[in-house]
DNA sequence: TACTAAATACCCCCACCGGGGTATTTTTTT
DNA sequence: AAAAAAATACCCCGGTGGGGGTATTTAGTA
């Protein structure tokens, strides 16, 4: 019986290696690559033969939703599996729509993770706790942040004016403060020293 | 002879879980527990004898630096490796201070940590590219906050403006103006915005 | 193709922030 | 008792932030 053919993404190199280990105590699993982000994933998979890729949702370059979404549509065969730090409600959606095969935090165990890989080789679907923040509550509105917003944030976090932001970026001062103004009201905060604060507790910087 | 005795500590199970199987590769290795926050660490050390301590810097109930401040004070002969997401110079300042004894970014691989460890075990210290930052020259110049100070940072955390602190405090608006104002001069910040997040990444919130 | 989200850019306005001072009172330390 | 540190309070001023709009262009999706 051939072994399942794996590649990993995380921006970490550390935990790559840690990955590979677990997934190499599996006589069944094979690692045939490893990437840093989205866009090598997808270089990868062009020279690659791959059963299942195990995405971390927080890369640079690409992002593992993206990526996920560039997979799909480029290898419907390939089945994907998301890690994610947090449970973050926002991405849900996202991760049902795109079809995405499995969804475990970090929070879990390296057996956890091989199960979860050979479930959904097998053609199920895994996902973890994810169905307890799944969008039971029709009351709260979800307003995912789009990336510009949070290379916006990121950038309010280090201090920069709106003008200093719109030198770095390229835009208008106005833009700038149009992407603030945004940003607080989807967060329903007010003011950018709150946002930092809301931003440091969830990931976001 | 013994191997070096380790605990580890991360916030993801799963993280742990590599890093485990990372560094039992080495047979002058034992990881002999794991935590998930720096409470469980401490407690950990009161029932083993332990030679080095890998901290992740952000885990919840206690983040590495406190944890490693609490451990240099009451186990000085424990090392103290820091694993860190990004190079924040914000830390050094502390890490310096507190005396821990090795510090490297996730961005690493699994060899480079166990170098580290192999290193920091032997006496010497293991600084990553974080040394770029730091600064043993002379005298630091120490700028304590004080209790008041460190009240109206909270504040601010929360959003509050001048006004409303003053309220809050029974105090004038100009105080907490003066205020504000020495905690910038005194941390060399210039926005609420970078105060919190420096706040927030030493423990100050 | 039509629709939608995102990014872009501009208007007005006022409150607040950041930075420069000075100065008095209270508390703590020497 | 004297010195140092902390907390209090006020002045001025320019730039920025936060909140209310509107509108165009671009990109992705149905």
């Amino acid at each position: 019986m051939s072994k399942v053919r794996i590649i990993i993404a995380d921006d970490h190199q550390i935990v790559l290696d840690g990955l590979k280990l677990v997934l190499s105590s599996r006589d069944d699993f094979e690692v045939v690559a490893q990437a840093g982000n989205g866009v090598e994933v997808l270089n990868l998979l062009e020279k690659n033969i791959v059963d299942i890729v195990v995405l971390d949702i927080n890369m640079p370059e690409m992002d593992g939703i993206k990526c996920a979404k560039k997979i799909k549509s480029l290898y419907p065969q390939v089945k994907v599996i998301i890690l994610t730090m947090y449970a973050q409600k926002s991405f849900v959606e996202e991760i049902v729509k795109i079809g995405i095969d499995g969804c475990l935090l970090k929070n879990n165990t390296g057996k956890e993770l091989s199960d979860a890989i050979a479930r959904v080789h097998s053609g199920k679907s895994y996902y973890d706790q994810i169905q307890n923040f799944s969008k039971d509550d029709s009351e709260e509105k979800e307003y995912p942040l789009s990336e510009r917003e949070i290379e916006i944030i990121r950038k309010l976090g280090d201090g920069l004016t709106s003008s200093q932001i719109a030198d770095t970026l390229f835009i208008s001062e106005h833009t700038v403060k149009t992407h603030r103004k945004n940003i607080l009201k989807k967060l329903d905060l007010h003011s950018s020293s709150e946002l930092i604060q809301y931003a440091l507790n969830n990931g976001i910087i």
